[in-house]
DNA sequence: TGTACATCAGTGAACGCGCGTTCACTGATGTAC
DNA sequence: TGTACATCAGTGAACGCGCGTTCACTGATGTAC
């Protein structure tokens, strides 16, 4: 009729990845409202996802498998945020506070995303949590790259940066977990954890220009 | 008879207590076999216990009483390692290296309450995760207060001694988690681990040294 | 010391419930001709 | 373009199971006299 919306053709492969996306967006929701992943059952997922359990089958084999693309989904958002920072072309001396600022907003901007992989890199079942590490471990690694890339304490052996990058990532997650534990709409408290954020790093930093490798 | 063993007379405080202690235990030897906090079932923790499910509410109200529990346990464990380490009255020079050997023992020898606050510090339930967070804050306040009666850095502020002493508490965690992580009889990978978590507090350190308060 | 009663940690059975998993099914999308 | 058949994402009902919680109970420990 006149009136009706013309609808999208959607192909069968379209409308399964749908479904799939609207799982794993179900679980991210049932965590932030503050479930562990490891609490969550099947039929919530697919009663929150609006289909049936047994749908839940044609796209993953158990639990377990949905939470590791949600360690991929995820390990794609920390990338991002490197090559996001990396294509600012900041200037060493305000580097340090842009980034931070840059970080936060990606925090808030993906609250679910942070919040699984805060939960999960110590609190999961040993599987996932060993997932969430290595993701973490490739995000290490990509940061010092970049560092060194940038020329950045060139006297540091590699060895030395990635311990250095490691501490970072740590410290970074740390941070986003007190982040998003923050009471809503409380931007004093908010500027100081940030505050406190930001001198930790330049604490590290501080201590990288201070290193002599042995 | 002649062979029977003199059985210790129990007072019914006592008894209670003991079953209570089995509880907790029970807990602690279900997630060191790999299940989160969230994922344990009553039945479960009682049956391991050697009691009947409905003794559980004797003792704890529901499971999350249990948690807290636990947290407090762990941190006495954790309090009990700074009185450790500050009694050795360690000379300066070599106490960073001294102190690490001592928590790494520590760690070992505590793996369940490690294992418990480190799992629990950011994957388990908010009120839960709070009540760890809390019990970390008062353990890096009382190492400021540590490090300050030491004389150590007479110079920082005492704003920025407690940030400095959060970041060493963080990275503590991380390193007891990625100790506990690693595969069991494997020396080479524990030093590796460990020598890193040498390495980013000595990096802190030097931070702090190099410090200047605004 | 002995007796009668009170306390209460732990028992065992029962309950209704949500769980994960299975299965034959339906009906829209895709394909072959 | 039209027709007949194949595919397969999502359905709905069913299953047996372990779950948290309740309850009246038992019997050893504790107390009063």
């Amino acid at each position: 009729m006149g009136l009706s919306v013309q609808e999208a053709p959607v192909s069968r492969g379209e409308q399964k990845q749908r479904t799939r996306a609207k799982l794993l967006h179900s679980a991210l929701s049932l965590m932030a409202a503050g479930k562990p992943f490891g609490a969550l059952s099947l039929r919530e997922i697919t009663a929150h996802a609006g289909v049936v359990p047994a749908t839940f089958y044609r796209h993953f084999s158990a639990l377990d498998e949905l939470a590791f693309a949600l360690v991929e989904e995820s390990g794609m958002t920390l990338r991002r945020l490197l090559r996001d920072v990396r294509k600012t072309g900041l200037p060493p001396t305000s580097m340090l506070l842009a980034s931070v600022k840059i970080y936060r907003q990606y925090v808030e901007d993906h609250r679910a995303h942070f919040l699984f992989v805060c939960s999960e890199r110590n609190g999961g079942s040993p599987p996932i949590r060993a997932a969430v590490k290595r993701e973490e471990q490739h995000f290490s690694a990509e940061l010092a790259l970049d560092l060194r890339q940038m020329g950045w304490m060139p006297g540091l052996s590699s060895g030395t940066l990635q311990m250095a990058c490691y501490l970072v990532v740590s410290t970074m997650m740390n941070a986003a977990s007190d982040i998003l534990d923050l009471p809503e709409k409380n931007p004093q408290l908010e500027r100081e954890f940030v505050e406190r954020f930001v001198r930790q790093l330049r604490l590290i930093f501080l201590g990288a220009k201070a290193w002599r490798d042995a």
